[in-house]
DNA sequence: ACTATTTTGTTCTAATTAGAACCAAATAGG
DNA sequence: CCTATTTGGTTCTAATTAGAACAAAATAGT
């Protein structure tokens, strides 16, 4: 029987989901002894030269600060470098080691063949429909943020440009 | 252009729908002084009698090492108390303090009124729709898992029962 | 009745999460 | 050219995440 109040169901199928696709993806990325954050950083890293900080953060969903102590990690894992840049005293740029590389090459291959185990049964139709299905739902989140006059109490200003830096669009990988 | 290596975009887009929809949620939780994971264990508890550790995990999706700390929390919050079972000396009995009755009474319901915003374009099949569409995704990482023997690569085992044991049935709000 | 196994919640660990405060560098504006 | 503002990455904090190890209690099996 369903509590007189609970949240929509499917929200919470929208959180149970992306917490088994989770679990299942770190089986495959603790083989490896990273953990997904940092299997996510390689991956990235490896598809681009010449990536920043903020352009990191961005293609990842990671925040700044969280992601000063992931690359610091990988650094003493050998597997990723910082650089001075040379247009911006502020900036560095992240690139993968001889190390990071081959383990770039060899893992995401691995790491993809096994994620795309999960489509097995699914036509190219079925994943459009579902991949446009999240980005409608995610883009009405954002419309729920930005009903009324962006403030939802109170005395709380911002929420509507939060959730919206949080939607912001951007090209890449996860 | 789409990067040689990369994750399909569906699980790109539920990465991202899903960390939208938590920054969505937080930000009223916030003004409650409570965390999402706070806030989801206060609902939990309003909606059921006599919930052990055990169900309350369950239902939540939070490790129990994860559980006692956030209880720990509420308890210091003076929102949840503990008590001894009668009939397990292991096991103790979750309840709301008079303090988070109230608190549950007057917030849960305005979250619920926050969080149905998002769906205030959609129809009941479309919801009906997506909540399918996110079962049989989750269902798929399960199927995923359980190709083969159920060993990724050698040495590693177990992890077909891993993702079952985080995709168990269970009844429940979020 | 006894032994072996499983279960419940706690403690502990390493990593991540989000975000504020900070400092130096870059940019905007007059 | 100067002042004000913004930006990029670091440091710091509190909370959460996942999961192993543990001890005591309950259950299973003989």
């Amino acid at each position: 029987m369903s509590p007189p109040f609970a949240l929509p169901a499917v929200l919470h199928e929208l959180v149970r989901t992306h917490q088994t696709f989770l679990t299942y993806a770190a089986i495959h990325t603790h083989t490896l002894d990273l953990t997904l954050p940092q299997f996510d950083i390689i991956l990235t890293l490896g598809n681009a030269l010449d990536m920043t900080f903020k352009r990191l953060g961005e293609k990842t969903l990671i925040t700044k600060g969280t992601l000063t102590g992931i690359i610091n990690r990988l650094e003493d894992k050998g597997l990723v470098q910082r650089v001075a840049s040379k247009t911006d005293s502020r900036c560095q740029i992240l690139r993968l080691t001889s190390a990071g590389t081959v383990l770039f090459e060899h893992a995401v291959p691995e790491h993809l063949d096994y994620v795309h185990r999960i489509f097995k049964g699914y036509s190219p139709e079925d994943i459009a429909t579902l991949e446009a299905a999240l980005l409608r739902l995610r883009k009405s989140v954002v419309a729920g943020s930005c009903v009324g006059s962006g403030k939802l109490v109170d005395g709380v200003d911002g929420w509507c440009d939060k959730v919206k830096d949080v939607c912001k669009n951007y090209q890449g990988s996860l």
